[in-house]
DNA sequence: CTGAAAGCGCTTACAG
DNA sequence: CTGAAAGCGCTTACAG
């Protein structure tokens, strides 16, 4: 050991008159080494300085305590709160975490996929489920575990740590139309590559259907998460000979974007035209009214989704996937069908 | 290489004919290699689907080709936008992300540093300059390159991608008292162990001094950051015997909070009195009406620390410092001074 | 341009 | 309980 290196275990082991494997032993499993020995290698250990390289420990170990995650993007709130609690979870278990993030793009995803298995990332965090069987393939035979999270597919062989989003955009739509609306729209995430945006359209239109009503009269317009995008989408939809009474959205940006531009353009919500979002997060109080969603605990599919996935990485036997409950919360964005509501011809 | 285990260099090598120097130097440093013997080589790494072994990688190169961040919360979304957008900086470079949390407690952020640098960063993200001496010492006696984000200070030997929290304060503050206003109070974030809420305070208290004001009579609370918090801090504020007339607060979402609050108790934004935020993030253009506030570039911040941070990894001879300027964006929450004002005694 | 071989810093049967 | 030694999968002077 020189000054311009940092210590090794070596250089621990010849400071306390012991071997390297007792050294180790100490670090790892310190009950199978004698009192008095332990003494004289912790202080071997603090004196120098000692650290244990992360390379060697690695490539002897063939672990890395380390987890990856891979989302569309922390710059939804979502995902940024999902991830936060996921890495709180990890944290306490002394695991670190590694993100990476796709834009929504699968090609994307594929390739942020093998960049973090190829840095050693002993499990990966997935959001939803669309992408190409030739992923699972990949994942499969590096055998690396994965769990997903914001969706569930009942045995499928994949551990979720989710909830159902199409029985809860259905709950959801089933509120409004029991409101006494008949002429709503959707504004819904693009689907495409996006199973949580394409099951909350297939909720939607599973309730339009069992409430007897035209599926074809509920036009769903898909649209980017964006306040903007939102706005765009809203406007042009009130812009319609057939404006609905009613508007659904993907998420709540979707939704405030729309109540964003409805003020614009000199609508008033509820008044004019309900609204409801989904997700709950800040946006959806400090509007005005405040914004009826529907609650996901984004905070505990984190922590449930740590959970699983270290079990599932200690090769536990047999790993449950956890299925969280969503409920509505209603605020004011959202009221009973009346005269006062623009006339849908 | 039996089935159950990945190829590894070796095998790779065995199966083009090769050695395995001449497999690594084909990986590395491609162009000294023969084309053909290339050919061989790239054909059996895709059949045997072989990826490098990370831990023997990082080992032999002492490397990872991995660097850490590590801030207050994700849950905050100027964290998680700067966040975004270091991580497809870096990204694009072939660099991948490590990410730790702090909530805000410095022992959590020494704790966290030490993990990230035990799981081989090569270099490190920091937030704000407020940390114990015996941090910056064992990032120096490791020699792990790091950057500051969030803040600036000259000529302290660290390296940063921020801006001048309390000149955009002063700025922000001389705005609110050109309009007239001199009966001023400022929620500011917690301070303690938070250069950028300090300095925000510090700023305002410039603007309060010079333009011959009792900075006295400037009241600062400390709140956390929440939209809670917020508005708890402003009713406190209003209740007082001297209300302000205007309310600077430490970030946007305190304002938001501030703003939501007002309204639950009956007051009206501007009218009653003005708020101005910092940061201009989404929450300031859903509320009603918009927020006054700095508009702090996020995204552009990350992007330049993820620049110079692999600047520095690389051994660039002198790295600069990167300064982001920052403006006032006008919008409906600050008005001029008027009688309107709910009188300030 | 290519190969033989040493070495990176750990862990872990295997003996004793 | 402890140690000698092999081995994990790479990279990289050093020769040729």
């Amino acid at each position: 050991m020189n000054e311009r290196s940092a210590p090794t275990l070596a250089d621990v082991a010849q400071h306390a008159g012991v071997s390297t494997a007792t050294v180790s032993r100490c670090l790892n499993s310190p009950e199978r080494v004698l009192p008095e020995t332990r003494q004289r290698v912790i202080q071997a250990v603090e004196q120098l300085g000692y650290t244990p390289n992360f390379g060697g420990w690695a490539l002897a170990s063939n672990r890395t305590n380390t987890v990856g995650a891979i989302i569309p993007t922390m710059e939804n709130a979502i995902f940024a709160r999902g991830l936060q609690a996921f890495q709180e979870a990890l944290a306490a278990a002394g695991v670190t975490l590694l993100v990476a993030s796709t834009g929504y793009d699968p090609d994307r995803e594929a390739e942020q996929i093998k960049a973090l298995v190829g840095r050693g990332a002993d499990g990966l965090l997935l959001i939803g489920t669309a992408r190409p069987q030739a992923t699972y393939d990949f994942l499969r035979q590096r055998s690396v575990p994965y769990v997903i999270a914001w969706s569930h597919r009942a045995n499928d062989g994949n551990c979720y740590a989710g909830f159902d989003n199409r029985n809860a955009a259905r709950a959801l739509a089933e509120r409004v139309i029991g409101y006494g609306h008949r002429a709503i729209a959707m504004i819904a995430g693009e689907t495409q590559g996006n199973d949580r945006a394409a099951d909350r359209v297939a909720g939607v239109r599973d309730a339009v259907t069992a409430a007897g009503m035209d599926a074809g009269a509920t036009s769903v317009v898909e649209a980017p998460y964006s306040l903007e995008e939102g706005g765009d989408a809203f406007a042009a939809l009130m812009r319609r000979n057939n404006p609905p009474s009613a508007v659904i959205c993907g998420n709540d940006v979707l939704a405030v974007g729309a109540m964003t531009k409805a003020r614009e353009i000199g609508l008033s919500i509820p008044r004019d035209v309900s609204i409801v979002g989904f997700d709950d997060i800040d946006l959806a109080l400090v509007v005005q009214p405040q914004l009826t969603t529907v609650h996901v605990p984004h905070r505990r599919m984190g922590e449930a989704a740590a959970r699983l996935l270290l079990q599932l990485r200690d090769g536990h036997p047999n790993v449950e996937s956890t299925i969280l409950e969503t409920h509505i919360v209603e605020r004011g964005s959202l009221i009973r069908y009346a005269r006062q509501h623009r006339e849908a011809v």
